[in-house]
RNA sequence: GGGUUGGUAGCUCAGUCGGUAGAGCAGCGGCCUUUUAAGCCGUUGGUCCCGGGUUCGAGUCCCGGCCAACCCA
């Protein structure tokens, strides 16, 4: 990336070459009356526009030549003639690059091929590019230069660029879906002294006034609780969470996640919350509720409807798969069954308690499987440290995963609002291993927390998802990648 | 962390059995005043990811490393 080129070379002796004629080729300001996509919109023959982008090619036929111009609306078709700008101008609208910036006036027309295009009257350049772009043809294939030079990626792939706006709307979705039901938005530390609220590895940092250790929060919960107590009764925050843990198709160790709670709701509001706003979103966005899976080539693999929500409970779809007696035998028919019958050998590591056998053969045999929108709900409570028991089965808590594409897309809680019962809770998950217990939070229970219905969702699966895209790297612009 | 695949011109990619490094596009020069992946003629451009090794000779074979994608943990 640093080292010269003859075509940098070329580039910059055009720049030196425009300076000697008195040209400044990175001018502060040409302000254009509309974007390239409303100039052909908005079509009147002869009618006088101005317009600023980037050139994106050109055909050059002698004494004349088309460009085309490229703003983030879109691109418009520009003829340049030597009759009209004159011997000097034309020579060094000639001389202009691929992917340098300029601004046009000029005059709307169609030419013999029905393109709807301007005729150039005036051009300033406004940036003088001194790199070449990605071929236009090709596009750029690259995955590496594609996720650290980002900017040519968005340059020479229309269909990333849409990705990425996409997901803006995605966003812009989700704070209009909350803000019409009346919640709060709010934004809450990302140093915090005790990170809590999941189970994950926190990083590390260091405040050097206060002299003391922070960590990147690993979730936002802990602070939202906090928030309910102090009368906040519908809130939400969309920011991010940092977890140190491997990267793959779907981990980043940054990432966006939405969390929202009710208070006086449970996880059945929640339910009906998760439904409605995805719901919301893809209609808004994608303008249907049918999201297409497509392979490499582009074949429709599988769809999802979004408009049909399925409920099921945890222990019934884990008896469809390991067998209707399953949560009758013993724990070590379980791990043995697990291990030779399910042959999940792999999945199980030596230390894995009763439960976490059971969750691995709902990770790996069920939870694939979901592929169309489904509730799972009443999961063991060993799993779920932060939620409330259900009455009617106390070894499982009111709290439901949210399925879609095989994935899990956002769990929900009744809350837990019992400070006893939860300072236990974390105590226990605590072990012997010292991990400090935020007494902050259970103060701040201990005060009265209403009770509440939950929800997290990852945006970034969520827009995997919606996009049809396999690799969050796909939908996060700067996916971490290790320096160079 | 393990496995697989890949890294060659600005971009997309070939490169046979180990024998002087190739194409298309882009660039540069020329012709062409309604083209659109414009066209035609000519032409420049290389740390073959890095470091060792084998060999008369390595893009190619061997060893080590870096980076990435995918799969697995």
């Amino acid at each position: 990336m640093d080292e010269t080129n003859a075509l940098i070379e070329q580039r910059k002796s055009k720049l030196a070459a425009l300076r000697a004629r008195g040209i400044d080729p990175f001018q502060n300001k040409f302000t254009p009356a509309e974007s390239c996509a409303a100039a052909r919109e908005h079509y009147v023959e002869g009618r006088e526009v101005a317009l600023a982008g980037r050139i994106t090619a050109h055909r050059d036929m002698g004494k004349s030549m088309f460009i085309d111009l490229r703003d983030q609306s879109g691109r418009i078709q520009v003829y340049a003639q030597k009759n009209t700008l004159g011997d000097e101008q034309f020579d060094i609208f000639k001389h202009l690059d691929l992917a340098d910036f300029i601004g046009v006036t000029g005059t709307l027309f169609t030419t013999k091929t029905g393109e709807i295009s301007v005729k150039l009257t005036r051009f300033v350049i406004l940036a003088k590019a001194l790199r070449p772009p990605p071929a236009k043809w090709h596009g750029l294939e690259d995955t590496e230069i594609r996720y650290r030079q980002r900017y040519l990626d968005l340059m020479a792939n229309p269909d990333v660029k849409d990705v990425f706006l996409k997901r803006s709307a995605i966003i812009h979705e989700i704070r209009q879906f909350f803000h019409e039901r009346g919640y709060v938005e709010v934004e809450t530390p990302t140093m915090q002294a005790i990170p809590g609220g999941a189970a994950a590895q926190p990083f590390k940092t260091f405040h050097n006034a206060l002299g003391c250790e922070f960590y990147l929060r690993i979730a936002l919960e802990l602070y939202h609780k906090r928030l309910l107590v102090g009368g906040i009764d519908k809130l939400f925050e969309i920011g991010k969470n940092f977890r140190n843990e491997g990267l793959s198709r779907r981990h980043n160790p940054e990432f966006t996640m939405l969390e929202a709670y009710q208070a006086f709701g449970d996880y059945e509001t929640m339910m009906e919350t998760v439904e409605s706003l995805i719901r919301h979103v893809a209609q808004k966005v994608l303008g249907t509720l049918v999201v297409e899976f497509k392979d490499a080539e582009g074949k429709v693999t599988h769809t999802i409807d979004l408009t049909t929500w399925k409920r099921a409970k945890y222990k019934d779809l884990v008896r469809a798969v390991a067998g209707n007696d399953w949560f009758e035998v013993t724990p070590e028919e379980r791990r043995r069954r697990a291990m030779e019958d399910l042959k999940l050998a792999g999945d199980i590591a030596k230390g894995y308690e009763d439960f976490e056998v059971t969750g691995a053969v709902f990770e790996k045999l069920v939870e694939p499987t979901l592929i169309q929108p489904t509730f799972v709900t009443h999961l063991p409570k060993e799993l779920v440290p932060l939620a409330k028991l259900s009455p009617d089965d106390p070894t499982t808590v009111e709290v439901f995963e949210c399925c879609i594409n095989g994935q899990e897309i956002s769990p929900g809680y009744t809350e837990q609002n019992d400070p006893l019962q939860q300072r236990a809770t974390l105590e226990h998950q605590a072990g012997g291993e010292q991990q400090k217990l935020d007494e902050d939070f259970l103060v701040a229970l201990e005060h009265g927390m209403p009770p509440a219905g939950g929800i997290g969702i990852g945006i970034d699966r969520l827009c995997m998802m919606l996009l049809g895209q396999d690799s969050i790297r796909d939908v996060i612009l700067f996916p971490q990648l290790k320096p160079k």
